[in-house]
DNA sequence: ACTTAAATGCAACTTAGTCGCATTTATATA
DNA sequence: TATATAAATGCGACTAAGTTGCATTTAAGT
């Protein structure tokens, strides 16, 4: 689905901003926070922050905060689990590891804490 | 297991601070983070956030960031996965759900983040 | 009792994220 | 195509979590 499309569909505003901001989500193929994309972004850390929390609010991305204090977002599109490293602090995209359901409850995102495979191996010798 | 056992055992220092930060976590049986927990010690928040700090080290507590921004500590006596609404905030503890393993990885702690069982259902409607 | 490394308190600092407000702009409608 | 208006933006001030350096205190071994 185009960008435009996106916009259109939740009856969002298509301002610049938004534009530059999906295409952005749309290229980088990872979780990403506002540090991150700051320098390549024009707009106001509040717009930023303003459109991000908007584009949560519908469905568009998705966030989680991460050892560093910091929130990262990222689509929707193809929602998958993360691993967030204890010792190295990598967050990692578990595409392929599929998240448990609890009944009553709609889960959006799941994070993994601990030690990925690298410091886990390092530690284990 | 008593708390002076806990800390003679990682060969930490018994002193003052810690001995009273390990007694409310073990009397708050949930998540909690600097904010709830300022009004009831003395010690000066660096001393909290470097306790914490170690105790994480040690594997005496572990946590994680929630939607307010805040880092929740937890004993890790008993660990369990948690989940966080993203509509009401709420925190809770999934004692029963038990989280899968990954293949190499370490997972210490786990965080569903979504709908919880009120706001689906309210949402339902 | 003495020694020493570790723990503490204090104050200054960093930085993610928020908020109010004046200005601008996307879109609907006449 | 001009106009009205609610929403979006930029700016600057602000908040609060968490960190750091440093001088002082203290737990624990000898």
């Amino acid at each position: 689905m185009k960008i435009e499309e996106i916009i259109e569909e939740k009856n969002l505003k298509r301002t610049p901003a938004r534009t530059e901001l999906l295409e952005i989500f749309y290229t980088q193929n990872k979780p990403i926070a506002y540090e991150d994309i700051k320098a390549l972004i024009r707009m106001d850390k509040a717009t930023f922050y303003r459109n991000v929390s908007k584009f949560e609010q519908e469905n568009i991305l998705s966030s989680f905060e991460s050892n560093d204090k910091k929130r990262y977002y990222e689509l929707q599109k193809n929602p998958h689990a993360h691993f967030i490293c204890n010792e190295c602090n990598t967050i990692e995209c578990l595409k392929d590891i599929q998240t448990p359901k609890i009944e009553g409850y709609q889960i959006v995102d799941t994070v993994f804490k601990g030690l990925c495979k690298e410091c886990n191996a390092m530690k284990e010798k």
